[in-house]
RNA sequence: GGGAUCUUAGCUCAGCUGGGAGAGCAUCUGCCUUACAAGCAGAGGGUCACAGGUUCGAGCCCUGUAGGUCCCACCA
């Protein structure tokens, strides 16, 4: 051994060095290779305006386990990164940027600012890419992808005009959720409701021509008012059955508007009466169409009242809600007003107050392309994970509105759609048009708007592959296998990828949907930059290293859940790292005891075979866990058996036979000790990439741990005499530690043990495994014999099955306690008979349950008595003795 | 209004298709035993929210109740 271990883990030390390496080896590429079966993760880009935070983290700790698992199994594993240029994210944040040096957004004008834009993008794009990679993601960082450059641009114009040609992509004049501050359009995704205080004002419209008849209608929203060219009442309504037909006087605007019957109005409702808006609210805009009614914009993009609004022009809305109601007051046509809690649209990223206003905007249509994508879940395809999305999927598609695309802002992919400025004509075409096909003139000008962010990363999955050229990558990559991503944008994203993927490749863009929770802080708020209460991913790594990190995240967590963050728990997955690391230090200190060269599968021991029998089933279940996405439960069946089984179970074990010189059976510990660390660093590295990888190469002499092959479960290392061999051991040795320690008999007093059975083969496991048991029992020596000859009755006694071990601590016993202690267990092991014999005395259970059920019962039923026997013997014995 | 989900040890959570309640942390006791005190050996602690039902058998399945969380939804 020529590399030594430090005493303790010290991640910051090694991380940097073996990133660089598998950098500089490649080990993250993937090449087209037709001999291997490829498996690909497409990564959620991050934002460019982006820093890493937990969900990052998490999300990409997945991602990263699951791809070097499939890597290790000997998948050409593909993990395909990129940033997304995040919209509106970036937009606000340069103009942000530009207000610090005193200029405008309009003052650089279109180039200029996307000129800065780039600038910004050079600068930080950079840097959450940076964040991830000390985290240990293996992701194939030569393929990095943006979601604006030449490759995603030439994706996002190619569907944009296939949509178009096809009749799916339209431009309307339609309601939009319009954000005031970010001056542009949002989808209805972006709207995120919540319940707000607002009032009720109950206000009297005038009846025309009926003087002192009046109609109460009751609004949020006074302002709109200004815009109302009707008044709604429901056509069953008896109360206002009269009215319809009539006019009404609009108050302040002083015009006359119809009544009208439309079945959208609840009776039972407020007053029953509805004003109708259709330029400011999307129900109202619904009944305007069906009864031909004026749409009154009285909105600039603002939110202040438009030139239209008479005195209140230029007001901003909340300003003009004041004044409306201050003057309906006036006018005594103020009803009433009543608190009223209500909930209110806001833009997810500024909380702004949404407007609903009217505008030309490009719409996705989303009929036709929901149905596939449901049928993907519903046939099956298509895997949810957990399945519980299945219904907030099917629930999205079963409710989908069109698709509001278009944004009015400059960062991002522009429309390629050209209008005639003669004719109207509108073009939409990959490259610019230079005249009109309609009229022949070159009066052509291109639409200012750019395309929702989320349009371009709906296709990521295969346009980061080269779609739509048919690239290599494309076939053989592409599907992707397993998308990880939060369940928190499902909406935004997972759904347009599946319905893009089938309309533009005609394949699912991938096989299965893992989801995750989110990380909130230890008290379960969400982590947020307003409360100050976010963790960040890199101060965890720099304290306690990105393995603890990555297995903390991972580990006491269901797919789908959300989870706490604690630094406890943070501290207990570097302990892990550092328990694994000293059992390799110990493990290699020892090494050069003895040749493992060349050890036969005869020379190995009872404990030997224990410990590989063990490690093979811990494969099997670790391996079915990752392949059912089940992470958590796969590292902690690692994480159990490495630090109870190994650690204090089998070195302890092995330690007897590396001191002692003349033993034989040193190169088979030896031997095994290393088959099973290397087994459970392979098993481990998915998850601790860092540590296990700097294990790995110091204790063999392979490249990397990274490459190596995954552990296969086998039958040859299926020995189960040999674990119920330990299992007996290991019973009495806990039975005689507990004794002693309720004894208060200290650790460094050895005593003699005695082993009585009468059965051979139990004697012989004993006899076998004398040197560990007594090492693990402080026994100073072990007599095992088939009855109780020379040992004396005043020695204390564990009672496990099949054998009774004597301890003689004569002037220590207390017989009574001995007694106490023996009833004890005695009482237990009656109430397991009984409870045994209730199952099989119970004919249903006997005929119904499992055979397998059954005769387990019928074992422990067996062996509960015969245990109790020994006991009750022990306790004859006892009081003979008094 | 619709839907999802949670309620398990003092705390945070596991518990996969129903077959004798688990982990980490915390607590208590004893140990610096030649890999590890970031450790070792022991111990205590739970009518699995409540009420019914299905079943030979329920933390797990069904129904209802209470409380919490989240998502969706155009009740002005």
């Amino acid at each position: 051994m020529d590399r030594e271990l430090e005493k303790n883990y010290n991640p910051s030390e090694i991380e940097g060095r073996l990133y660089d390496k598998w950098v500089k080896n490649k080990y993250f590429h993937a090449e087209v290779d037709r001999d291997k079966k490829p498996f690909t993760i497409v990564m959620p880009p991050p934002n460019i305006t982006g820093q890493l935070h937990m969900g990052h983290a998490l999300d990409n700790t997945m991602q990263d386990i699951l791809i070097r698992f499939k890597r290790m199994q000997g998948y050409n594993a593909l993990w395909q990164p990129g940033t997304d240029h995040a919209a509106i994210a970036t937009e606000v944040k340069l103009i942000e940027n530009l207000k610090k040096q005193g200029i405008e957004k309009e003052d650089l004008g279109r180039e200029g600012f996307l000129e800065k834009a780039w600038e910004w993008k050079a600068e930080y794009g950079g840097r959450i890419v940076n964040q991830l990679k000390r985290l240990g993601s293996s992701a194939d960082w030569d393929r990095e992808r943006f979601t604006m450059d030449e490759g995603n641009n030439k994706a996002v114009t190619e569907v944009f005009t296939k949509l178009y040609d096809k009749g799916y992509l339209y431009r309307g004049s339609r309601i939009v959720n319009w954000c005031p501050v970010c001056q542009t359009s949002i989808s209805d995704a972006e709207v995120i409701h919540e319940e707000q205080d607002g009032f009720f004002w109950h206000i009297n419209y005038p009846v025309a021509g009926e003087e002192g008849r009046f109609v109460e209608i009751a609004t949020t929203r006074p302002e709109t008012l200004l815009g109302d060219t009707a008044v709604a009442v429901n056509p069953d309504d008896e109360r206002y059955k009269d009215l319809i037909g009539k006019k009404v006087i609009l108050p302040l605007v002083n015009k006359e508007i119809p009544v009208i019957a439309d079945s959208y109005v609840d009776m039972e409702f407020g007053t029953g009466v509805v004003k109708i808006t259709p330029a400011h609210d999307p129900n109202d805009f619904e009944v305007g169409k069906r009864h031909n009614l004026e749409e009154i914009n009285i909105m600039n993009d603002d939110a202040t009242i438009a030139k239209n609004g008479g005195k209140y022009a230029g007001m901003d809305r909340y300003e003009a809600r004041k004044e409306i109601v201050s003057d309906l007051e006036k006018l005594g046509l103020l009803v009433a007003v009543k608190p009223h809690k209500h909930m209110v649209g806001t833009h997810d990223r500024c909380k702004t107050t949404v407007e609903p206003l009217i505008k030309p905007q490009w719409f996705v249509r989303m009929t036709e392309m929901a149905r596939p994508a449901k049928e993907a879940v519903e046939k099956g395809e298509l895997k949810l994970v957990p399945e519980r999305m299945n219904k907030t999927y099917y629930n999205w598609l079963d409710n989908i509105r069109d698709w509001c695309v278009s944004r009015q802002l400059w960062w991002g992919h522009r429309i390629p759609a050209y209008y005639c400025q003669d004719c109207g004509e509108i073009i939409v075409s990959k490259e610019t048009p230079d005249t009109c096909p309609k009229c022949g003139c070159h009066n052509l000008k291109q639409d200012e708007d750019t395309l929702d962010t989320w349009f371009s990363s709906a296709l990521w999955p295969f346009s980061t592959l080269g779609w739509p050229d048919k690239t290599e990558e494309l076939d053989y990559f592409y599907p992707t296998d397993v998308l990880v991503t939060g369940y928190d944008i499902i909406f935004f994203w997972v759904i347009r990828m599946v319905f893009s993927a089938i309309e533009q490749t005609g394949k699912l863009p991938f096989h299965t949907v893992l989801f995750h929770g989110l990380v909130r802080d230890d008290q379960g708020r969400k982590m947020s930059k307003s409360l100050g209460n976010g963790i960040d991913p890199l101060e965890v790594i720099d304290k306690y290293g990105a393995d603890a990190l990555r297995f903390t995240l991972i580990t006491g967590n269901a797919p789908g859940n959300d989870m706490r963050f604690y630094w406890e728990r943070v501290e207990a997955s570097r302990n892990f790292a550092n328990k694994v690391w000293n059992a390799s230090r110990f493990i290699m200190m020892n090494m050069d005891k003895a040749d493992i060269s060349d050890v036969s599968p005869d020379a190995l021991t009872t404990p030997d075979r224990w410990i590989l029998s063990k490690m093979n089933s811990l494969v099997k279940e670790v391996t079915e866990n990752m392949e059912k996405y089940e992470l958590g439960i796969a590292a902690a069946k690692i994480y159990d058996f490495l630090w109870e089984e190994f650690c204090d179970w089998y070195i302890e074990m092995v330690k007897p036979r590396l001191w002692k010189d003349e033993d034989e059976t040193k190169a088979a510990a030896l031997w095994t000790l290393k088959k099973v660390l290397t087994t459970g660093l392979k098993l481990l590295h998915p998850y601790m990439p860092f540590v296990t990888e700097e294990i790995y190469c110091t204790l063999t002499d392979e490249e990397s741990i990274m490459i190596s092959d995954w552990p296969l479960y086998s039958e040859e290392y299926s020995f189960k005499a040999d674990e119920e061999a330990v299992d007996i051991i290991k019973e009495a040795v806990r039975g005689i530690r507990n004794i002693r320690t309720e004894m208060n008999v200290s650790p460094g007093r050895k005593a003699s043990v005695y082993v009585v059975s009468e059965k051979e083969n139990i004697r012989n496991i004993f006899e076998n495994s004398a040197d560990f048991f007594g090492a693990l029992s402080y026994a100073n020596e072990v007599h095992v014999q088939a009855d109780k000859t020379g040992i004396a009755d005043d020695a204390v006694s564990v009672v496990i099955h099949d054998a009774v071990i004597y301890i003689p601590f004569a002037e220590l016993v207390d017989i009574k306690k001995e007694v106490e202690r023996l009833e004890k267990e005695k009482a237990r092991l009656e109430s397991e008979i009984k409870r045994a014999n209730g199952m099989l005395n119970n004919p249903k259970f006997v005929e119904k349950a499992p055979c397998a059920k059954v005769e387990e019962e019928k074992a422990k039923l067996k062996k509960y008595t015969e245990t109790y026997e020994q006991v009750a013997a022990r306790l004859k014995q006892l009081s003979a003795a008094e």
